[in-house]
RNA sequence: GCACCCAUAGCUCAAUUGGAUAGAGCGGCAGCCUACGAAGCUGUAGGUUGGGGGUUCGAGUCCCCCUGGGUGCACCA
């Protein structure tokens, strides 16, 4: 209907004598009293022309030709805007668009098939999974599936380094903990890793290969520990993160950035480009040449480069790579290292502009009303795990995409747990079985087919404002997509479920009346469409009965 | 000290990216089950959008200052 707006207003405001090249917006009133879709066209006009806007307003309308069957009423408004209200009927005729595109109701081809990646989680193989990574998998997932609606080819890549000092910690702490079996007084190191995994970890090694690490050179010791951690750690990464329904594609080694001269590479254009120079022993990079704030070291003296040098250097492979959306999903705290990756991968010529960071901020758990502490060095945090243990998959997902990204999330743990009309996944969750019942109650009274359904029997205000909210699901699955932000859906899904439930309280579905019934049950059916298709998109389950 | 994020109803958060009278949920109060799921629905109270300036037809949203919280600011990742 915006098309048909535009083109109507368009020529319109050509009939008239004012030249500009204004932009012909029409959006959504918030307040719906103000009718379906309206235009600040004639307050931009009047300002450029010095008129008055309500005037202009109404030159633009007399200019319109306006078609009355799908138009009911056109109003100059406040300060000048041009409100439209559509026919009831317009809306109610496309419910069966919605029951014709079925599970694809939604999708759009926005994205052209435009090579994406989604770099999430990214967590390196040392501990298990935190809540903090729990909401990063559910943003970038989502993201993911978001993207995947709306016409992008999407990979799903996880980024990890099994080789720097992290990996030699857990080692250290590994090998420790497994001497500790034999030695009970045998020392930890200062800055190990204290979780209880490591016993477990220590327990199976000793399982595995009894006391033959006590025998031979340290070394090996710990690089046999390197590995077995590693293998179980990522082990139970993949399965938590599969837990919650989350499947990466590709698990890119930092290490393969060395072995395969790419690290090299970098250095060697950042040289020909004059943005290095050695100081002190290290190998800096001319950030400030670049336009930050100040120079940073890309080789530490001892000749290992810093965390800045591999990132660009992936970042530039994943240009290479063919990807024309880079979307990288980080934590609060890595904030900091974006503007030296960005300014890097600038200068070695590629569009910084297609990278998007999308950046989360953290997670705080509430249990009985307080503040769950949590630290990452003690043993003492929650894993991801035990989340989902504790309250399920559905509602950690929906919980972690509830907020918007860029604020702090609240976790309350008694809520997600509590199997009420106050918890908000239930309440979605209801809606879908309370249709499910309606429908398998409809079957039970005889078989029905919605094939030649009348739509335009439904004229009740609670389905009329039902149907509206359904058929702003494609844009706002466009608008969640294109603006990265996936709570724009948990929000919208939550009006939907009201709408329904307030259209069924309303009207009984199942009436005397045949034809009516047929509508309504399409109306039903419609409003399941939307409510599995947006919980897909969110990865949460849509249950028949609960 | 510098940079980034945040501050909206008692609590947790929205607000179509600069639009009209700032909205939901929870909690409070008052109601609704004799046919399809009450895990539901209806009504009501609750606000100087942290404070102060500015930009303009119009600001919760953009700019500057201040206050208070979070996160960074390494030859750690």
């Amino acid at each position: 209907m915006k098309r048909y707006l535009t083109e109507i207003i368009g020529n319109a405001m050509k009939a008239l004598p004012y030249e500009h090249s204004l932009p012909l917006v029409f959006e959504k009133p918030k307040n719906e009293q103000h009718g379906d879709l309206t235009t600040n066209i004639a307050m931009l006009l009047a300002k450029l022309v010095k008129k008055n806007p309500r005037l202009v307003a109404q030159e633009i309308i007399e200019k319109a030709h306006i078609d009355p069957r799908a138009i009911v009423a056109v109003d100059i408004a406040g300060p000048g805007f041009i409100n439209f209200k559509f026919a009831d009927t317009f809306f109610t005729n496309q419910v069966s668009e919605i029951l014709r595109n079925s599970e694809s109701y939604g999708k759009s081809s926005l994205g052209g098939g435009k090579k994406t990646q989604v770099e999430f989680v990214s967590a390196n193989p040392t501990g298990p999974l935190s809540v903090g990574h729990g909401r990063q998998a559910a943003i970038g997932d989502t993201i993911s599936n978001l993207l995947q609606w709306t016409g992008y080819n999407v990979t799903r890549e996880y980024y990890y380094n099994n080789a720097g000092r992290q990996m030699r910690v857990l080692a250290e702490s590994t090998y420790a903990r497994y001497r500790q079996l034999f030695e009970p007084d045998d020392p930890f190191p200062e800055d190990g890793y204290q979780g209880d995994y490591i016993r477990d970890i220590a327990k199976s090694v000793r399982e595995k290969e009894s006391d033959r690490l006590l025998s031979i050179p340290k070394e090996d010791a710990l690089t046999f520990c390197k590995e077995y951690a590693e293998e179980r750690l990522f082990l139970s990464i993949k399965n938590v993160l599969a837990r919650m329904g989350v499947v990466h594609d590709v698990f890119y080694n930092e290490d393969s950035l060395y072995s395969t001269g790419k690290i090299n590479e970098v250095i060697e254009e950042f040289r020909k480009l004059g943005l290095v120079y050695e100081n002190d022993g290290a190998l800096w990079l001319k950030a400030t040449a670049l336009g930050l704030e100040q120079d940073r070291v890309i080789v530490k003296s001892t000749g290992e480069p810093t965390y800045r040098l591999p990132d660009i250097a992936y970042h530039r492979e994943k240009f290479r790579r063919g990807f024309d959306l880079i979307v990288d999903v980080f934590g609060a705290d890595h904030i900091a290292t974006i503007p030296d990756v960005l300014a890097g991968i600038k200068a070695l010529g590629y569009d910084p502009e297609k990278v998007k960071v999308v950046i989360h901020q953290f997670v705080t758990l509430l249990r009985d009303g307080e503040q769950v502490k949590m630290s990452k060095r003690l043993a003492n945090f929650v894993t991801l795990d035990e989340l989902i243990d504790e309250v399920g998959s559905d509602a950690v997902r929906f919980f972690f995409l509830m907020r918007s990204i860029s604020s702090h999330l609240e976790f309350d743990l008694n809520l997600a747990k509590e199997q009420s009309e106050k918890n908000p996944v239930y309440y979605l969750q209801y809606a879908h079985a309370r249709i499910a019942s309606i429908l398998r109650f409809a079957e039970s009274q005889g078989s029905f087919s919605l094939e030649n359904a009348d739509f335009q029997l439904l004229k009740e205000e609670s389905e009329i404002a039902l149907v509206k909210l359904l058929l702003d699901f494609p844009e706002t699955v466009a608008s969640a997509a294109q603006s990265f932000e996936p709570h724009r859906l948990t929000t919208y899904l939550r009006e939907v479920a009201e709408g329904f439930h307030r259209f069924y309280h309303d009207h009984r579905v199942v009436v005397p009346d045949a034809e009516l019934s047929k509508a309504r049950l399409g109306l039903c059916l419609a409003s399941k469409t939307v409510i599995t298709n947006g919980c897909r998109i969110l990865g949460i389950s849509a249950p028949e009965k609960m």
